[in-house]
DNA sequence: TCGTCGATCATCT
DNA sequence: GATGATCGACGAG
């Protein structure tokens, strides 16, 4: 059981969206502890794509996205769901993986959707902008050990714009 | 069971 | 002033 460290989340979205899954989401407020697998991701790239918020540049919004890997990226949408991200790549890129879905623990409830899953954890826009990478840290990700089988990869669910592209991924778990 | 639509607000034009 | 990386309620079939 280990923090996962700076150089995991300083790859391409795409390479983190696929690595994440299986990996366990932790977030601790005060007494409450939370924590759930990762089952299903997104990649949402820099200037290039579209369907990203990175689309049109830093904004006082999204420069999260804009850091170095392992930022915590949290906004609102549809003006009631906290949708939870993971700025990926090196500084000035601008991308990050959205987390669609999870299995909680030790319950197995599972979640799907980024609304509910920024519900479970109770993120709202006061957690954006988070090194989950640091020590002193109150969200992290763990490597448990789990691993997903079927992943499969497709196309990113709920967007207008840049929908050809497979950057969405997910899977079921298989053990620990 | 499936499709359509309303809620609700921060951010950007 | 319009819109969106969504969800859940509701009505039709």
């Amino acid at each position: 059981m280990k923090m996962l460290p700076q150089d995991f989340f300083c790859r391409s979205v795409t390479t983190l969206a696929e690595e994440l899954l299986g990996k366990v989401l932790i977030y601790e407020q005060g007494d409450q502890r939370k924590q759930a697998i990762i089952t299903e991701t997104e990649a949402y790239g820099g200037i290039d794509d579209a369907a990203s918020h990175a689309h049109k540049g830093k904004t006082p919004r999204n420069w999260p996205m804009y850091e170095q890997g392992g930022y915590s990226y949290v906004y609102l949408i549809y003006g009631m769901h906290h949708c939870f991200n993971i700025s990926a790549g090196d500084k000035g890129e601008g991308g990050a993986v959205l987390i669609r879905a999870v299995t909680t623990l030790p319950d197995e409830h599972v979640l799907t959707g980024p609304g509910r899953v920024g519900k479970f954890f109770g993120f709202t826009r006061a957690q954006s902008g988070y090194k989950i990478t640091e020590q002193k840290s109150y969200i992290w990700v763990e490597d448990w050990g789990y691993t997903l089988e079927n992943v499969q990869q497709t196309t990113r669910v709920g967007i207008t714009k840049a929908t050809d592209k497979m950057w969405r991924y997910l899977g079921t778990i298989a053990r620990r």
